[in-house]
DNA sequence: CCAAAAGTGTTGGAATTACACCCATGG
DNA sequence: CCATGGGTGTAATTCCAACACTTTTGG
């Protein structure tokens, strides 16, 4: 947590550490008890949900920048990151925004310059992130002060343009499913067909035939079959499976191929 | 052309109008005689070719930004325009550039100040466009001096990242044209199979069967055979064809599907 | 009649879909 | 022994890749 302090210097002097008039905005992706979830966090003074987001460093690089603002929110490091698309046209975006509002939002000294760059148009670079939901611990800062995994099927009215940028990303995640290997970021180290194909269903949002989607998996050498099971209780034991590292690196660089 | 003034007024109080520390550099993809060229100008300072690019207005919209630019520089309106990555990690982006180098090679009054927005870091959002080749009559301004249509296959050295910025536009365009239509932009209205048919092979940089490339073309119905044929001198004149805009627009909203 | 380019159909193989029954486990 | 969920194979179909000859045209 940050101290009133910090912020009233953030807000004044920020723009000297951050580039003004760009902001990260993350979508992260978080899969447990079948359901794909986002990481939403309630805004303090705006009183809603919106998505977790920040600045770049003046000398930051981008993905790093990305690398940050998850890893500050989520505590997870090295993910599966992605950025799909930069935002900037929604009137939120458009004009800039009202520091009275603000500064009284948040009980700051009003001191606040015309100009200041926290309230100047300011695009947004969407990224999304795949995580394993369990590893997750997630962080307050001093402008949040709750956080939710809310499904996505089940998206509230977000913040600012946040519903835009949570569509585009889902449309993105589930066009490049087709097309890059997913999952590796998603689930455990080992896992059974019936949970990966759980994931891949809820993803899509559709059924896919158990048969034909594990050997598809196989076929392209994503996954292998390990000599262990799991035990679930009444029923029988799934067998446990691993991913090929490599083929899916391979997957991931390349793409899944498709032809004229 | 713009003037002398006119450029020291752009350095000097062009943030009032641009947002700084973020471009635009468009990737203008042209298609002519079989080849696939991109549009290259030469700057004067820095004695080198490089990619149209341009600021975006304080309230302008991204889309709107781009359009703009890509208007200017090509005098065409209305393009198929795609934002693909945004670029800021290259060195040449994550520092500050010298001022002294630029109002040197300028020739422009000395007295710009430290800090000034044109030399912040600035990160830079790809676009490319799809454009008709023979329609477009190239302007320039005070910073470029001359152009070309340069083969994708034999792009030199560019300035600043902008070798990157095409080969990432290359692969997005190569990538996008299995699953999202293309040649709306690129060919006249009507157009022979031939005509298409190379267009493709020519984007790809491959052979593609022409029976089996027809079959699939009008397979999914994007394409319809016309009744008239254009006469090319001593051989079979070949059908006319025209895009099918409502099935067009609907692949490209939705892309040319796969499955799991 | 000839050179150049356009047009067109078939077949074998691969990939994809659809589909249903048996197995293992713990209670 | 039963309820629950896991595991697996095959046949029909569709899709894709490979392939070569005939037609048209103007000179």
């Amino acid at each position: 947590m940050i101290s009133q302090e910090e912020v009233t210097d953030f807000v004044k002097n920020g723009h000297q550490h951050y580039l003004p008039h760009i902001s990260i905005d993350s979508v992260i992706f978080g899969y447990h008890d079948q359901q794909l979830k986002i990481l939403l966090l309630n805004w303090i003074g705006y009183n809603g949900w919106g998505l977790p987001g920040g600045f770049i460093q003046r000398r930051e690089p981008l993905g790093q920048a990305a690398n940050r603002i998850v890893r500050e929110r989520t505590g997870l490091d090295d993910l599966f990151l992605q950025q799909f698309y930069v935002f900037g046209d929604s009137p939120y975006r458009l004009t800039e925004r009202s520091i009275r509002e603000f500064t009284e939002k948040f009980d700051l000294a009003a001191d606040v310059e015309e100009g200041n760059w926290l309230f100047e148009r300011t695009l947004s670079i969407g990224y999304f992130a795949l995580v394993d939901y369990s590893k997750v611990t997630v962080t307050s800062d001093f402008f949040t002060d709750a956080h939710q995994w809310c499904d996505v099927n089940n998206i509230p009215d977000l913040l600012f343009d946040h519903n835009d940028v949570v569509e585009k990303a889902l449309t993105t995640l589930r066009q490049q499913i087709y097309h890059q290997p997913i999952g590796y970021n998603l689930l455990p180290e080992k896992f059974t067909l019936p949970e990966i194909h759980r994931l891949y269903e809820t993803i899509l949002g559709k059924e896919l035939d158990p048969r034909n989607f594990s050997k598809k998996l196989l076929t392209l050498g994503l996954i292998k079959k390990l000599d262990e099971q799991r035990s679930i209780g009444p029923h029988r034991s799934p067998y446990l499976y691993q991913f090929e590292k490599e083929a899916y690196d391979f997957a991931l660089r390349q793409g899944i191929v498709h032809t004229y």
